[in-house]
Formats: C-alpha cells, structure tokens, sequence
DNA sequence: CGGCTTTGACCTGCGC
DNA sequence: GCGCAGGTCAAAGCCG
C-alpha cells in the first residue's frame, strides 16, 4: 500500500508528463499505448523512497519521458522489474545521445507510425536496435548505481546505529559511575528523587522513577535542589536503584532500540498515577501505566518503564481569531475553567480521534492580547494520526523531546532527543540546509516542565524578544517547528539567528535552574559544562547546544550562531500549523529512517511512530 | 439518537 | 486545617 502510495505520488507526475508530451508531440496511437503501458505497469513496482531524487535527474526524468514513451515498448519488454528506475535512466540515454536523439524521436515516431504500416526500413530497426541496447546498458548501469546508493545509505544506517549504540552504553556507564556517588551520599538509602518529592506518599520512596517534573516545580528547599542536582544529566532518564542500573544498562546495551522504544513509551505516558497530581482519569492512563513503578516491578518492567514519567507540555502560543487552532486532530470539550488572572476561560480538550487517547490539550487566550491563543497540548497520541495532524504532533513531539532532553540535560535525552526526532522525520530532511525554529522557551516555574513555542511574533520581533518576566524561561532551539508552521514553501533560508540582546529571565529565586545544577556535586563532564553554563550565562541555549555538540560527538549545527535561537517567520499563520511539513536539521543522522516503525507518518515520508506522534512525556 | 458542549460539582495538590 | 486554584467528571442540554 504505502510503496504503491509512494510509487503514485512520484510516478504520476513523470507520467503525467509523459502523457502529456506524447500526445502533444505526436498523437499517435502507439504513443499513447507506449504511454499506458509505462502507467500500467507503474503501480506494481516498488520504489526505494528514501533515496531523493535529485532535480537534475527530476529533470532527466521529465525530459526523458518523450523518449520514454518513444521505447515504451522495448524497455517494458527488457526491463518490467524496475520501473521506477526507468524514467530516471532512459534520459541519461537522451542525454547521452541527445543530439542524435533528436532525429533518433523523429524516426521512432517514424516508426512508430511505420510499424503500423509496416514501412519501417531495416536501418532504423538497427539503429533502434542499437540505442535500445546501449540504453539497455544504461539502465543496468543506473541499477547498479542505484543499487551502491542504497548499499551506502543502509551502512550509513548501520554505522548511525552502531554509533549510536556505543555512545548510549559509554553515556550509560558514566552514568552509572556518577549515579553511585549520589546514592552513598544519601545515608539513609533514599533515593534522591525522595527529597524532592514532595508527594507525602509512600510510593516516593518506592519509586524508581524520577519526577523530574517535580523537581522543577517543587525544588526549592537546598535539599531539594541537592536532590534534583544529583539527578545530573548522566543519570539520565533513569533513576533507578543502583542494583538495577546493572540491568538496565545490560539492557539498554541489548537492544538499543530500547532507548527509543523508552523514550516513545515514555512518550506515551503521561505521567505515574502517583507522580501526576491526578490520577483520577482512567483514560488518561490506560494505556500507559496503571500502576506506580515498585521496586518489586521494576525488574519486571520493560526498560521503557523505567524510564521516569515526565509530564510535559507543549504550548503553542498563535494569533489566531478561532477558538481553537486547527491541528489536524479531533478534540472533545470536556471542561473550562476559568483561569485566575485570566478573564478568558481556559478550555479541556481531549482527543477523540481514537478511544482512549490520552492526548489532551487546554485552549486560553492571553489575557494581555485576546488575539492570541494559548495551546497546551498534554499527551501522546495512542493512535495514527492524518498528515495534518502530524504536523502539528511532530512539532510538538520534537519540543516536548527538546523540553526534555533540556531540562533533564539527559545525555540520553539528547541522544533520543536527536535520534527520535530524526526517526519522526521531523528533523528527516537533512539535505535541507534550513535550521528553522521558533522562539520557544521552557518554564521551570510551571508544575510541569513547559516548552512555549510562540508564533505570533516576527523574527525580528523575536529577535528582540524578552520573555514574559512571570515566568522562568529561557531561549530553546526548536528546529523544525518553523517549517512546520511555515510549511516547506517557507523555511529559513539563512541561518538561524540568536538574539544578541536576548536575555532569559533568570529564573526566580527557588527555582533558580542553575543554582541547582551548580550546586550539584556529582556533576561532571558534560553535567559540569552545562550547570556551570547555565549558572554562568543566562544563554542556556548556548550551552545546551555545546553539550549537544559534545554528546553526539559531531558539530553540531552551525545554527549561525552560538546558542542558536531560531526565529520563525511571523507570518505563520495559526491554522498553518495543520499543514504537515517537514522540518529539517543539520543534526540530522544519515539514516533519518532509522527503525522507523511501519506506522509511523513523515511528512512526505512514511508515518512515524505514533510515539513520536506528539510530544514525549516521561 | 449519537455526539458534542455546557456547567456545576468534585477531587487533588499546594500554600498559608 | 482551611482555602484556593487547577483539573476532571458527569449530568443536562443542544445540535445535526
């Protein structure tokens, strides 16, 4: 289905065009038949999608049709297998043979007509014969090459995972190394997640799960801020007993894979029932976790399971006259409430595309500028989403990830951060040179870790934009999202740009992030870097992109600048955040189709997994 | 009649 | 312990 589906969404325009340059160069009938059977026989053959189709072999293509059709007949009877590679190699003949082409046209439509009235000279037949052949060799010599592409990119594959696999197991060690000076300072054998969670509950010091999230929002006391600094970015999203890292590190060494699979379930759930302030609404974990992580679960439960429950939210703030954006999915009203200090009620949505989605979302206008509207969107998808939804999913998706991966300053976290989003074909097209983003900000003081795209400003009024003092914010590459919004007829051309005069908020006392980083003392290496970065400078950007840079062991993007904020194009419209785009990202793997799951949804690619479908929350 | 919205009640967490 | 605020539930009403 969805080869077929490719293979009409590239064929039919070079068909199309092939009709139409046949039937107006020569209304012949053979032609035309020429021409059908070229179609007909499309749709039964598979096209290697990942491959681009460069433009000079788009235009090879389109050119080449004329001729194509000219040998219709010869080459479906030579080479039925590879359609798709047909309408590509057949104008490297015309380009080989172009000039003499010409003629070569006019004689095959000669022909063509002459076969029918059986006046075709000998000569021509042998000349045909002999083009047919050197084209024949052509075309194996595009297979050939067409078939060492694909040989490179499934070893570029291969080594982006195997890369990939061994910078998780050393990250995982040194992780493990940095998560057993933390448990023997805490003499009494409580994990440090227990200081910072507030939760009188039991459960939290059965918990193996970190609530980071809580830790953003009730960290305040110096314990606390102890507590969440010893959950360094080498632990990662993993705060386990010691006697399990073992294991889950075995794991996590096992299949790699896993890593993703956690971050997507991760992803997909929403929160513990005893980590999420209500646990009330069945629905809402379902499909996820019904029980809170125990000690005598733990083993039992998949890596994936492990991986801490972090609520995180994605707000879209656009200008939009609507009550609602239109994102491509389906919601119900379940609530509204009226928000204090906000004369506008705030509004619940859920998902109903598919029973039991968790995917919620809150809909507000700001009180300062009723024109724009607030979006919050809580959950991931459980279902396949349409392109339009998509879209929307995957920006929302690669905040959340980003959110994550920032706030935790997981090394895993940008290692999945990275790798999931380039698996969700959010950040896929990485021959796109475009870096694009929008002005984003994370809010520490908020009860769950919030990642605010704002769209209702222009770049340059981004570019000097301060964050709202109310909130604890700081400056957030988000690549892509720009795209996404703009859609792919508007990306960034440039590079990306950073505010000189931007300043995050610090942010207030009590939740100073950077305090608590700075104060950590089982921070190293790149924990080290990035808390000292964020203590030092404001630019948490900045800094989260060089730890970025060092994790994944590669420049990363320019980003035109150091810290790289992205301005998005202020003429986004709100309801363009439907129109499913791709994004693109220098940060893109080689493979962006890494264990890419058969359900999942690209734009213009293949679904992505439906994890990946919103944003994660852990 | 099914689906959706409205709206008051209820639950929970948090601060004082 | 109490009150407040956020979030959710569920009955009632509306609409196509």
């Amino acid at each position: 289905m969805e080869k077929q589906g490719r293979r009409h969404h590239i064929s039919p325009k070079l068909f199309h065009h092939s009709v139409s340059d046949c039937s107006f160069n020569a209304s012949d009938d053979g032609l035309v038949d020429a021409t059908n059977n070229t179609s007909s026989s499309n749709p039964s053959i598979p096209i290697p999608i990942p491959i681009p189709i460069p433009i000079k072999q788009l235009f090879r293509q389109t050119k080449e049709i004329k001729e194509m059709d000219f040998f219709s007949d010869n080459n479906i009877m030579n080479d039925d297998a590879d359609d798709d590679e047909e309408p590509r190699r057949q104008p490297q003949q015309d380009c080989n043979n172009n000039p003499p082409a010409v003629n070569t046209g006019l004689n095959l439509l000669t022909l063509n007509s002459g076969i029918s009235s059986t006046s075709a000279s000998d000569i021509h037949q042998n000349s045909n014969n002999k083009l047919m052949t050197s084209l024949q060799v052509e075309l194996e010599r595009l297979h050939e090459e067409n078939g060492e592409l694909k040989t490179m990119l499934d070893q570029m594959t291969k080594s982006y995972s195997q890369l990939q696999a061994q910078l998780l197991i050393a990250m995982q060690k040194q992780a493990q190394n940095r998560l057993r000076e933390p448990i023997k300072c805490e003499a009494n054998g409580m994990l440090a997640r227990q200081f910072m969670d507030p939760r009188p509950s039991a459960a939290a010091s059965i918990d193996h799960v970190r609530d980071p999230s809580v830790a953003y929002s009730s960290g305040k006391t110096p314990a606390d801020h102890e507590a969440f600094s010893s959950f360094g970015p080498s632990n990662l999203n993993i705060e386990v007993m010691s006697t399990e890292r073992d294991q889950y590190q075995r794991r996590l060494q096992t299949n790699i894979n896993c890593a993703e699979e956690a971050l997507d379930r991760s992803s997909q759930c929403l929160g513990s029932p005893n980590y999420t302030s209500k646990s009330s609404d069945p629905n809402l974990f379902d499909d996820d976790n019904d029980e809170p992580k125990r000690s005598t679960d733990q083993e039992q439960v998949p890596v994936a399971d492990q991986i801490p429950f972090r609520k995180a939210r994605v707000s879209v703030r656009a200008r939009s006259e609507a009550p609602m954006i239109s994102d491509g999915c389906q919601w119900r009203k379940y609530g509204q409430k009226m928000a204090k200090g906000n004369p506008c009620p705030r509004a619940y949505y859920r998902c109903t595309m598919a029973s039991g989605c968790p995917v919620r979302k809150q809909v507000q206008r700001l009180a300062e500028d009723k024109t724009i509207l607030i979006t919050t969107y809580e959950g991931n998808h459980s279902h396949p989403l349409p392109p339009a939804a998509t879209a929307m999913a995957n920006t929302t998706s690669a905040a959340a990830a980003m959110l994550l991966s920032g706030s935790t300053t997981s090394k895993e976290a940008h290692q999945y951060h990275h790798h999931h989003l380039a698996n969700s074909g959010f950040f896929s097209n990485s021959q796109l040179p475009f870096f694009a983003s929008s002005m984003a900000t994370l809010s520490a003081s908020a009860p769950f870790p919030t990642i605010t795209l704002d769209l209702t400003q222009s770049p340059m009024q981004q570019f000097h934009r301060i964050p709202p003092p109310s909130s604890s914010t700081f400056p957030l590459p988000l690549h892509g999202y720009h795209q996404l919004m703009g859609g792919p007829g508007h990306p960034i051309p440039g590079p990306t740009y950073f505010p000189p005069n931007y300043k995050a908020t610090p942010p207030p006392a009590g939740v100073s992030l950077g305090g608590q980083r700075s104060t950590s003392t089982h921070a190293s290496g790149m924990i080290e870097t990035v808390s000292a970065a964020i203590a030092s400078d404001p630019n948490f950007t900045a800094a989260l992109a060089e730890a970025i840079s060092t994790i994944m062991g590669a420049p990363r993007p320019h980003q035109g600048h150091q810290g790289g904020i992205n301005i998005n194009d202020g003429d986004i419209a709100n309801n363009n955040a439907a129109r499913g785009l791709v994004a693109s990202t220098n940060n893109s793997p080689p493979s962006a189709n890494i264990g890419l799951p058969p359900g999942s949804l690209q734009p213009g690619s293949p679904q992505l997994p439906q994890s990946c479908t919103t944003f994660s929350t852990n």
